[in-house]
DNA sequence: TCTATATATTCGACTAAGTCGAATATATGG
DNA sequence: CCATATATTCGACTTAGTCGAATATATAGA
C-alpha cells in the first residue's frame, strides 16, 4: 500500500504533474499560488518536496545553469511510479466520497 | 478565510454531508471505511470530529437512547456554515489543480 | 576579478493534523 | 443487578504543514 498523501502533499504532487519537465521548487510554489490562490512560503514547498522524495514518491535531479541572469541551479522533480499510484489513490478516495453529492457541493 | 481542512478532515466532513441526520462517530467511521476501503480506528474519527468542532466547523448534540439493545447515547454532528464553506473551498482547490489533466489521472 | 544583485534552495524550529490502544460510560435484556 | 452490546473519551505519540532567516550560486558590469 502506498503511503497516504497529506492535503498539501496532494497539491504539490498535482503541481508536479502539471509542470512536467519544468517542475522545480519555485515553479511549484507559483503553480499552486497562481491556480488556487493559496500562497505559501517557498520553504513550505521545499520541505514537502523533500519529504515526498524521502518516501520514494518523487525523484530529483539538478539542472544546468541557465543563461537568464544569475541564480542558483534548479532542482527538478519528477513523479516515480509509487508517486503516481499515491496520487491516483488520493483522487479515487476523494471521488468515492463526493460521488453523487448534490451539485451545489461542486464535487471535483 | 476559513481554516484549511487536512486530508482526513476532508473525508470526515464529506461523511457528515453524506450521512445527514444519522451522522455520529461510529457511522462516520463505517461510511469512510465502507466507501474508500480505508479503515481507521474509531478514536481517529473522534479526535478529528472534536477538532473540527473546536474550530467551529461542526456542531454536536447528544441523541436520545434508542431501543436497539444497549449502548451509550450517540453524539450527532452537523456541519455549520463555516464548515460548508471549508468543504467547498477544499473541493474547489482540488478541482483547480486537477482540471484539464489527462483522463488517466481520474481527476475527481 | 570582484561585487551587487537576481534566483533558488536549505536550515532550524514550531504548530497542527493523523493515529490508535486502552479505558470508560451507559443502555437493555434477562 | 450484572453480562453484554454500543458508543465515546483519554493519553500519547508520529507525521504533515508552516515559515523566517540563512545560505548558495549564477551573471552582468565596474
Amino acid at each position: 500500500m502506498e503511503p497516504r498523501l497529506g492535503e498539501f502533499e496532494q497539491l504539490v504532487m498535482l503541481a508536479l504533474v502539471r509542470l512536467g519537465d519544468d517542475a522545480y521548487g519555485v515553479a511549484v510554489q507559483r503553480e499552486i499560488a497562481g491556480r488556487t490562490g493559496r500562497s505559501t512560503g517557498f520553504a513550505t514547498v521545499y520541505t514537502t518536496l523533500a519529504r515526498l522524495e524521502g518516501k520514494g514518491l518523487v525523484a530529483s535531479r539538478l539542472g544546468d545553469p541557465t543563461p537568464e541572469r544569475g541564480g542558483r541551479r534548479k532542482k527538478y522533480f519528477v513523479l516515480l511510479a509509487a508517486g503516481r499510484r499515491a496520487v491516483r489513490e488520493s483522487l479515487r478516495t476523494l471521488r468515492t466520497m463526493t460521488r453523487g453529492l448534490d451539485a451545489s457541493w461542486g464535487a471535483p
